[in-house]
RNA sequence: GCCCAAGUAGCUCAGAGGUAGAGCAACGCCUUGGUAAGGCGUAGGCCGUGGGUUCGAUUCCCACCUUGGGCUCCA
């Protein structure tokens, strides 16, 4: 994420002076400084707005005159341009002046930001500071390089169109992205690294795996999921289901669609109408809606019937479909669609248990997204959104102090995230870092007073009364497509072997001897009757190193390669994918008894077998 | 939704106002091969969809759909 908190009215201000060994983010500010004076040159009358660093590079905000646009194509140019001006050591030259000099500068210029930002700035700062690059002026606190020579390892990356000061209903204006590091080296083990993630794109896994799609013909958004995909999503949701079920869950089945009622109580179309795919409308004027959210549902589960205490706390699971009307801007892949489905549940509870289910469930979260593979946590709480919350400070405070002790007791890291929460209430996420360090927001644990209120929830407690519940709101995989991206590029393709949707290849050497044949049908028999899913190379008069790279391809976790000399001894010589060693030094003899013994473990390492089901339990614990 | 791009064979991509090409994949034949691509051949395309300009459009123009990178948004 580009820092887009740009508070741009701190550019200017302080004295700051140029330092003797910059740091990274003032060569990127530099950096930003030098692009704009090189478009201010290619382009004429060009205004400016903000430059700062951000987390992997710089950007700069521009308004071209008449209309004109910077192109992909531009970017050459105006890199070229950079280059000259880093080679002339051009110095960047710092000037304080008073304000209103330095607005009236920049308003003779034709710069109309650059005076909005001066007219921002505090009253009580007197003098600005201005940095000189060649001809380029700009209001800028600083500090910055002490010349343009130090920026040469600058690339420029791509345009953007952003809206002026973050808000969208203001002009549009193009914002260029680079990128800038002390050194070519430096610079080039970035971009490596950009490689690296896209060679783990999902989007690019999921077709050449032959995982899932997305058909022009359904609509965008929506994907579908070839029968490798759809084995892999079953198996990651029956280990869930199966350890929902351990954990006290119990299972529910709603529709994807609902009258327009229950969604104006909870508060959905108040709120976000604009995130809904449009009603359908029924003779006599009745509105049917898709479901954007499973909540109401399980909330009418809950309202069924009378509730006691003694059934507290009640969790509700589904793996729901939802539909939201996502803008067409931001659908990407399988991590933002129109269509997924949650490993949706709504706990109800008493205000006494609130805290301790917090606690078990915030373990059962962390546990079972470890058994995925993901290990590396922190937590953030998102906190009352102003403007876009019902309910009262009172009924927030409580609801985060609570999200708050549970995710303390964690001894995780916990950053906080002001007004981030949902609309009815404060949020725990749990975000992990990816094999290659990227943060993803995984979990979500919503603690809720709000829709107990609005649906006239009740139970019965231990004297009679009508007492009314809490409701936590909780998404582990949140959506189960977005969890299966996240896993896919998490491993780069490679699944271990219990997610794997083919474990074993068996590939013949000569596989025109019946000998041979019959032995490859009997090792994958073997394994099969252990258990695994086995795929036979059994096309015909494909060389054996074909078969071999088509399962490596294919990111197959064993290959097992048997011929002549295998068939007396029983062997087989087993190619193990591991992208840790060199591929010579995967490759190990074995028997196959031995075979089928050793994958017999690690397949039922996790999975299915891990846990056997046990009887759901009832709140007393 | 907005800004910048892009849609040509299953995939990666050339191409040009006169009915389209390569590599890989697929299929067939040959090859009898011991751990990541054997050889030859065949087939495969409404050039995203719909309009317009033109004698003629896949190529130029417009709209829409889809995709990518951002912005805003994300219950």
């Amino acid at each position: 994420m580009p820092d887009e908190d740009v508070d741009d009215a701190s550019e200017a201000g302080l004295p700051i002076d140029s330092p003797a060994d910059p740091t990274l983010e003032i060569l990127r500010h530099s950096a930003a400084h030098l692009m704009a004076a090189a478009v201010t040159e290619l382009f004429p009358g060009a205004q400016y707005d903000v430059g700062p660093a951000t987390s992997d590079g710089f950007f700069y905000n521009f308004r071209l005159p008449e209309g004109r646009t910077v192109s992909e194509q531009d970017l050459a140019r105006i890199e070229k341009r950079m280059k000259q001006k880093a080679s002339q050591r051009v110095p960047f030259v710092r000037e304080v002046m008073p304000r209103a000099q330095a607005r009236a500068t920049f308003d003779d210029m034709g710069q109309p930001f650059k005076v909005d930002i001066i007219d921002r700035i505090p009253p009580e700062v007197a003098e600005v500071s201005v940095y000189r690059t060649g001809n380029f002026v700009d209001l800028c606190r600083g500090p910055h390089v002490p010349d343009s020579g130090w920026l040469k390892a600058v690339k420029l990356q791509r345009v953007a169109g952003v809206y002026w000061r973050g808000d969208e209903r203001n002009e549009q204006l193009q914002r260029i992205y680079g990128t800038a590091w002390f050194s070519d080296e430096e610079l080039q083990a970035y971009l490596d690294r950009i490689a690296e993630a896209e060679r783990r794109d999902h989007r690019r896994l999921g077709r050449e795996l032959d995982l899932f799609s997305f058909p022009e013909e359904i609509g965008s958004g929506l994907a579908i999921f070839h029968p490798r995909g759809g084995l892999v999503r079953r198996i990651m949701e029956d280990y869930s289901r199966q350890r929902h079920e351990a954990a006290g869950y119990e299972f529910v089945n709603t529709p994807h669609i609902t009258k327009s009622d229950l969604f104006e109580t909870s508060g959905h179309l108040q709120w976000f109408a604009d995130g809904m795919f449009p009603p359908m409308e029924l003779d006599g004027g009745t509105n049917y809606y898709l479901k954007p959210m499973n909540c109401p549902f399980h909330i009418l589960i809950y309202r069924s019937r009378q509730r006691s205490y003694r059934e507290l706390p009640l969790r509700l699971f589904e793996f729901g479909s939802v539909y939201r009307y996502e803008k067409s801007g931001v659908i990407h892949g399988l991590t933002r669609v129109r269509g997924l489905t949650m490993d949706d549940a709504h706990i109800f509870l008493t205000r006494e248990q609130l805290d301790t289910e917090l606690h078990s469930l915030l373990v059962f979260v962390l546990d079972l997204l470890r058994d995925f593979g993901l290990t590396d946590f922190y937590l953030e709480l998102s906190t009352k959104p102003p403007g876009k919350a019902v309910g009262s400070d009172e009924e927030w405070e409580e609801a985060t102090e609570a999200l708050r002790r549970a995710a303390m007791k964690m001894g995780l890291e916990l950053v906080m995230d002001e007004g981030g929460g949902a609309f009815y209430g404060p949020k725990i996420s749990v975000q992990a870092h990816d094999a290659i360090g990227r943060t993803w927001q995984m979990s979500t644990i919503q603690a809720d007073f709000q829709f107990p209120q609005r649906f006239d929830l009740g139970y019965v407690g231990p004297t009679g009364e009508k007492v009314r519940p809490i409701m936590i709101h909780r998404a582990l995989f949140g959506s189960v497509e977005r969890f299966f991206a996240i896993l896919l590029e998490h491993y780069a393709g490679d699944f271990p072997l219990w997610l794997a949707p083919v474990q074993v290849a068996v590939v013949p050497v000569q596989d025109d001897a019946p000998e041979v044949m019959a032995f490859v049908a009997d090792i994958a028999g073997q394994l099969r009757a252990a258990g695994l899913r086995v795929e036979v190379s059994d096309h015909p008069g494909m060389r054996m190193s074909k078969r071999v790279r088509d399962a490596e391809v294919q990111r197959v976790p064993y290959v097992v390669v048997v011929g002549r000399q295998d068939v007396e001894s029983g062997s087989g010589v087993i190619r193990v994918r591991d992208t840790r060693l060199p591929a010579e030094e995967a490759i190990t003899e074995m028997t196959v008894p031995g075979l089928v013994e050793k994958l017999r473990g690690e397949a039922a390492k996790r999975g299915p077998e891990a846990a056997p089901p046990q009887r759901a339990r009832r709140a007393a614990d």
